[in-house]
DNA sequence: TTGGTTACTTAGAAGGCTCCCG
DNA sequence: CGGGAGCCTTCTAAGTAACCAA
């Protein structure tokens, strides 16, 4: 078997040290400024989708998605001054929110704390509050009826049905007052998380159950018993077994090799080959036992349910500045075979075991410390309020650290999320002044300074990651703007049409391929090919230039400013943007939420955020078409009866016929609602076939442009986002107003 | 300047759960 | 009323970036 098929080529140690010297006022200082022309650049691969037409209604909507996503993004920028409320003026408008807010009293520190921008500040008096928290209530009361009736089974009574409902509302209204409205407190000072934390400690995963005398290991045609550690062991490649990572050289070496540490000395000397291994009975127990569970009663699944509900109740909250909030993963990981993405070079290895001595735990000093499970004591406890995390561990294979943290809900999340939004906003003012720098950057006598503006250049425009540097076999060889080698680029001076073409192709985060062709200005193409000079395709584009110097440089522009930024600022910036260009008040719901997905579509084509279509995708799809043809037939047999009827209804002028014209009428209108609402569904499956939306919506996107989008549109916001999201984003859709401009 | 550590965000896969349709 | 499609949750890997010490 061909060991290591995709070793990749030798990379160059990561030094970036000054091997060259850093001056270059020779050959290209000429190059000539030309505008960036509005760039379409578009993916290569995915494109002809998304062009699929059905009916649509605004004619732009020729082209892709990808075409519309950059171009729009284009103009936005040429454009961009216009939104700029003060340039470079400084004197940021941090505005002392005294309009409201709970009496600064306690703050004399925190210089640029409590951001509120003006949108934010405005219309932030308790009477407009009130207003709209009654409004909101009302809002919810309808929703919740609508949401109600399917789910009460007919069998019920009325009463039932009643009083369902209305312990429902009441449950909802309460969850509603019981929120923690942390967004309207005044900020701590500079660094500390909370004042008060108390858990009950991480959740540990049920010890490992031996396994039943009637199944056995084989090895080599004789069965074995093995010892509890090895066979805990062995079940876990088993459990695998239907997966294609046990096919892999890789997996399978680094688990024999960590699986035979857990061996005792007898063991490891009688089992020397895992091709000599057999598993059969185990992995056929363990599909027994999945089997089982699926086909469990009812009553057993009520049984599990409330057990887990119990352990959620017990151990998946704690108390943070006396509210209650809700833990993101409280429960310790179980030990497992640890499954790397892409040609992780550790895929395979044994994730061991986590024992209570493992564990930090993180706490108020006047707290009710956790208990350790039985017999057990924690590695340390600790009273650290400038971290959030409530316990933490060292994982094994990696050496990385592990947090156990909040949800999304919590206020320490929900503010950091807010405030990371509040800075892309402030980019935002100062992004033009940035990108004449770096345009004009492109021309330094210095190697470096160039190979920044590039870089920011990508990053700008391409939205790609930073690419901190990895250490080489440590993980899958994967990389970001910085981080790209000379073989990841192809440069041509012409490709179909377009002059001064780069070819991107590389391996992202999560081994997620990233490939695009995208003219750029005949600088940057200068510089890149200077860039390449003399290198080889293992070789650092980037040579002089690395995150932290990038950073430092961006951090000196604007504080706060990091390569990430841009991402955030210009996925939002594009969904506000496509939002505007895409949707009219005058569209009916279903198109309506057409565009909104759209939009968010353009930013996760943007941002490069795939998934692996649905295994059952074609299979639904075709369904889907079947569906619509049998509507149409439908439809035009309504659309035949209903002629004849009117025919015989103007023959005999008999009342009753009219009514059952009328009828025919709605049966009519219904079924080419339908079709129509099917028809956009299936467009906007099949443009998201490979398109995965939630990561930009759930970390991108600033939900405030959303929430004014659905008030403007008139669009009900549990649409757009699921109940876990409104959680989320409770923040943003308590205050954000109609006019919200990102 | 580097190299390790730490803390926290961002990411897609997998599996469970719900709801809808025939 | 059973099965399956798709939405939602959970899980944990894989990034970013700050910090610290030598």
């Amino acid at each position: 078997m061909p060991q290591e098929d995709k070793v990749k080529k030798v990379k160059v140690k990561k030094t970036k040290a000054a091997v060259l010297s850093d001056d270059l006022s020779s050959g290209d200082t000429h190059l000539e400024f030309k505008k960036v022309k509005a760039e379409t650049s578009e993916k290569a691969q995915q494109k002809q989708k998304g062009t699929k037409q059905h009916k649509v209604k605004s004619p732009k909507k020729e082209r892709t998605d990808f075409e519309i996503a950059d171009d729009k993004r284009l103009k936005q920028e040429a454009s961009d001054g216009d939104f700029m409320p003060e340039k470079k003026g400084k004197k940021r408008k941090r505005k002392l929110e005294s309009v409201e807010g709970p009496s600064s009293s306690s703050a004399p520190s925190l210089p640029k704390k409590k951001k509120k921008s003006p949108q934010e500040a405005e219309g932030c008096s308790g009477l407009e509050k009130k207003k709209r928290k009654s409004e909101a209530k009302n809002k919810k009361v309808k929703k919740e009826e609508k949401e109600e009736r399917p789910v009460t089974a007919k069998k019920k009574t009325k009463e039932e049905i009643e009083a369902a409902r209305a312990l429902k509302i009441k449950k909802k209204e309460e969850e509603e007052q019981q929120r923690w409205r942390w967004w309207e407190e005044e900020k701590y000072e500079d660094g500390v998380k909370w004042r008060f934390l108390e858990h009950k400690g991480p959740y540990f995963p049920p010890e490992y159950q031996p396994l039943p005398d009637n199944v056995k290991f084989y090895y080599d045609g004789k069965p074995v018993k093995l010892s509890l550690a090895a066979e805990e062991a062995a079940l876990f490649f088993a459990q695998m077994l239907d997966h294609e990572y046990t096919t892999k050289d890789v997996f399978r070496d680094n688990f024999f090799k960590d699986w035979r540490k857990e061996m005792t000395l007898e063991e490891r000397m009688l089992i020397t080959d895992l091709n000599k291994c057999d598993f059969g009975e185990l992995h056929a127990m363990h599909k027994e036992k999945v089997e089982a569970r699926k086909n469990m009663s009812k009553e057993d699944k009520l049984v599990i349910k409330q057990a887990n509900q119990k352990i959620l109740e017990e151990y998946g909250y704690c108390m943070l500045d006396h509210h209650r909030e809700r833990i993101g993963n409280f429960k310790i990981e179980p030990p497992a075979l640890f499954r790397g993405r892409g040609e992780h070079p550790k895929q395979g290895m044994l994730k061991k075991r986590i024992q209570p001595e493992d564990v930090i735990i993180n706490c108020s000093r006047d707290s009710r410390i956790p208990e350790p499970p039985a017999g057990h004591s924690w590695k340390e406890v600790r009273h650290d309020n400038t971290v959030t995390w409530l316990a933490s561990w060292t994982e094994n294979v990696q050496g990385s650290c592990k947090y156990i943290m909040l949800n999304a809900n919590s206020k320490l999340k929900g503010e950091k999320d807010w405030e990371k939004y509040e800075v892309a906003r402030k980019l935002k003012t100062c992004v033009n002044a940035i990108r004449a720098q770096y345009q004009e950057d492109l021309k330094s006598k210095h190697m470096g300074t160039r190979q920044r503006a590039v870089a920011l250049y990508f990053i700008d425009k391409l939205a790609l990651r930073a690419g901190n540097e990895k250490e080489e076999g440590e993980t899958a060889d994967t990389v970001g703007c910085c981080s790209l080698r000379v073989e990841h680029i192809t440069l041509h001076d012409t490709l179909d049409g377009e002059k001064c073409v780069v070819e991107f192709d590389f391996l992202g985060k999560d081994c997620i391929r990233y490939y695009n062709k995208v003219p750029v200005s005949k600088r940057v193409f200068k510089n890149l090919k200077l860039f390449m000079q003399n290198k080889q395709d293992g070789d650092d584009l980037f040579d002089r230039l690395n995150t932290a110097m990038l950073n430092k440089h961006l951090s000196s522009l604007m504080p706060g400013l990091t390569a990430k930024v841009f991402r955030t600022y210009n996925a939002s910036m594009t969904l506000q943007q496509q939002l505007k260009e895409l949707s009219n008040s005058s569209d009916n719901p279903a198109e309506k939420l057409l565009s909104y997905n759209r939009a968010n579509r353009a930013v996760a084509v943007l941002c490069n955020h795939q998934r692996a279509p649905p295994k059952t995708f074609e299979q639904s799809m075709a369904n889907l078409q079947a569906k619509i043809v049998s509507r149409k037939e439908q439809l035009a047999l309504a659309k035949k009866e209903l002629k004849q009827a009117k025919k015989e209804a103007k023959r005999s002028s008999d009342s009753k016929l009219l009514v059952v014209v009328e009828k025919k009428k709605k049966a009519v209108q219904r079924s080419e609602e339908q079709l129509l609402r099917m028809e956009v569904q299936a467009t906007d499956r099949e443009e998201n076939k490979q398109i995965a939306l939630s990561t930009s919506k759930l970390n991108y996107l600033d939900p405030r442009i959303s929430v004014a989008w659905c008030k403007n549109m008139e669009v009900p916001l549990d649409k757009i986002y699921n109940k876990t999201q409104r959680d989320k984003f409770a923040w943003a859709i308590d205050m954000t107003e109609r006019n919200f401009l990102f």
